[in-house]
DNA sequence: TTGTGTGGTTGCATCATAAAACCAAAGGGC
DNA sequence: GCCCTTTGGTTTTATGATGCAACCACACAA
């Protein structure tokens, strides 16, 4: 096959997340349903895709058990996409490609808003990666380990 | 043109990272080149990809300054492909993504690896975002704000 | 009944991707 | 020197994905 290629029996997660989040769109209509969007025609209005792309876009998303749809919720009789909490769980992956952009991009000047607590209207810290018992750790700190294999099922 | 739309003039900083990091093997490249991956055989190898494909995205990585090119290092007149500070930069999104596969995967018996604090040996914490004051927050706890215009150059 | 807005699907042209063949330079054996 | 292999790609060609526009279906209103 010539298709694009799958990740989705890959073994490392990084693979297996990019199988559902890695293509051009899925991430930035996560973006906007995170900020409320729910309706077909928001989406793509807000984001300026084709309608059929969404569309494919949407269902692979519910499909991957990221967002699902509900019946209505404005009276009118059609559908809404709203966020699982599997959908709700990558806001720390889009906050990282966020802070990444605020730290390295090119033309800075460029970027339109920041990421500010709610309270303070102070930016957010950056993501920081802390051992359990809370110490502060680099890239070379971590290591990757097998992951211990289950207790219930085998010998 | 029909061509793949392209975020780079897009204002949101997410956007604005995928456009650099967004398709379907940047980010496993950027993976194997935290891991000390350097020779364009061996991301090949390791990857399973299409030699043109992985010539493309190395292409376009050292183009958006997240990896560069280094004449030699083992002797060899070959040449090699390193990460800038920006591609080390991404650090922070691998491990939200891997994270998020940790926690949501339907088949998590099937991720092979886990990311653990190399002088313990046990797994890192959940990235957390916090407030300028070490506060928790959590994403209803943050709004974006337009960014403020920059104070150097115009009236 | 005819409009109008929402929420899609279908067709087609074009682009990107993938696999394999091909190419070129650098060593290595002899 | 000569052939052969390894490394690091480029070219070729087929197919899947994308993007735009047109079309369709349903609900509701006049």
């Amino acid at each position: 096959m010539v298709k694009r290629t799958s990740f989705a029996g890959d073994a490392c997660p990084i693979a297996r997340s990019l199988e559902a989040l890695g293509d051009w769109w899925s991430l930035l209509i996560i973006r906007e349903a995170l900020f409320g969007v729910r309706r077909f025609g928001e989406f793509q209005h807000k984001l300026g895709m084709a309608k059929n792309i969404l569309a494919a876009r949407l269902r692979s998303l519910v499909d991957h058990g990221i967002l699902e749809t509900a019946p209505a919720s404005d009276g009118s009789a059609y559908q809404e996409y709203v966020l699982t909490p599997k959908g709700r769980g990558t806001f720390p992956i889009l906050v990282a490609l966020r802070q990444w952009s605020e730290e390295f991009d090119d033309r800075p000047e460029e970027i339109a808003t920041i990421l500010v607590d709610r309270a303070k209207g102070r930016p957010v810290k950056k993501l920081e990666m802390r051992a359990e018992d809370g110490r502060l750790l680099s890239p070379a700190d971590t290591t990757l380990k097998p992951r211990p294999m289950p207790r219930r099922k085998s010998a």
